[in-house]
DNA sequence: GATTGATTTGGACAATTGTCCTAATTGTGG
DNA sequence: CCACAATTAGGACAATTGTCCAAATCAATC
């Protein structure tokens, strides 16, 4: 088993802490104390908070592309996998509903700091969208595919969003059982 | 005309740089220096940064009532009313763009932080969750009008977060175009 | 015009922030 | 065992944070 090195160790906490505490509200000490190592070691990997956040959304992008890429050679049809991103919600409705979505609440935050990574975080978005539109291409969906990919995005964010606020699992089910519907009508509709 | 007290200039500032900058991340100094006053007569106002957001929560789910009175007056038709609502969307999406839905990013920042106000913020929320549950009910949705209250609104919660990232106006349009799509199928399905 | 209370000022305060440096400690190859 | 590089520790640093206070100024009343 390969030692996991203190530079992906500190990245790792960083991840966890940004996505529970906030960006802005994390600080050096906070990831030092979490890893447990000096924040003098700490500044050897890195020399500032952007370069931290940066290799956070590194990790980001990395982990999604894998899950992305375990849901195709895992799921035959693309329903399976698009489901298989709907019921995300479900699998991490805990996190979800104490933290929220942690692309989205991310993106959030870098846009009111003005931060220089804004757009890097929104790549892991384009990643979510872009594979989604791969799967609803797959499906028939030509011209469409774009905007059911957008539009299946932005319904689970809101469904993460009003999860964190109301903390009720039971809507979770509901609207992901309501957007499996959406998505079978719209396949049912590619076939008429 | 009545003068603006040095209180009301206060919160109406705070509010403003919450929403533009993030709770956290806007400094008692920001503040002052926006009203143009000393951090001392600030003090004098709010002795804690929690008294301050508990007056910020106060003012907009002041300003949210003051809205959604005025739509139930101007709009005779729940369903313009629900329209209203959505089209909040296209009428602020300037902001939205730029930094997100006031409600939406403030209660998932106070979650983040696990701040006392957290609940005070989702109130906000329960306003407008509550508002569009009675406009669904005056158009006959007995049992469904609340979960199609708590639909409508994650739904334009996801467009507000999908257009803060990805800065896309015509997305907006397109979302909204199909919530109102949404809204008026479900209409006709009541009256059969 | 004097008195009194409300308002405003500028700065003190301890703690924390991100950043940076030097010295000590490791581990490795000769 | 020694030399050298990689790693770690601990603290210094200037700036900023939220909080708090004493003194100055303002405004209204008698």
């Amino acid at each position: 088993m390969a030692a996991v090195s203190t530079r992906d160790q500190i990245v790792e906490i960083a991840d966890d802490l940004f996505y529970r505490g906030g960006f802005e509200a994390t600080s050096f000490a906070d990831i030092a104390a979490g890893v447990g190592i000096s924040r003098g070691n700490f500044y050897y990997y890195f020399k500032t908070k952007d370069e931290i956040l940066d290799a956070v959304i590194d990790r980001r992008i990395a982990r999604t592309r894998g899950m992305l890429d375990g849901w195709e050679t895992e799921a035959p049809e693309p329903r399976e996998r698009i489901v298989a991103f709907i019921e995300l919600l479900i699998a991490n409705r805990a996190p979800i509903m104490a933290y929220g979505c942690p692309v989205g609440t991310l993106c959030a935050e870098l846009a009111k700091l003005d931060h220089v990574h804004q757009e890097r975080a929104a790549d892991i978005f384009g990643l979510f969208a872009h594979w989604l539109e791969k799967q609803f291409r797959a499906l028939g969906a030509e011209e469409a595919a774009r905007e059911w990919a957008l539009h299946v995005l932005a319904w689970s964010q809101g469904v993460a969003s009003l999860a964190t606020v109301f903390k009720d699992e039971a809507f979770i089910r509901r609207e992901v059982a309501d957007i499996t519907g959406w998505l079978d009508r719209q396949i049912v509709s590619l076939s008429q």
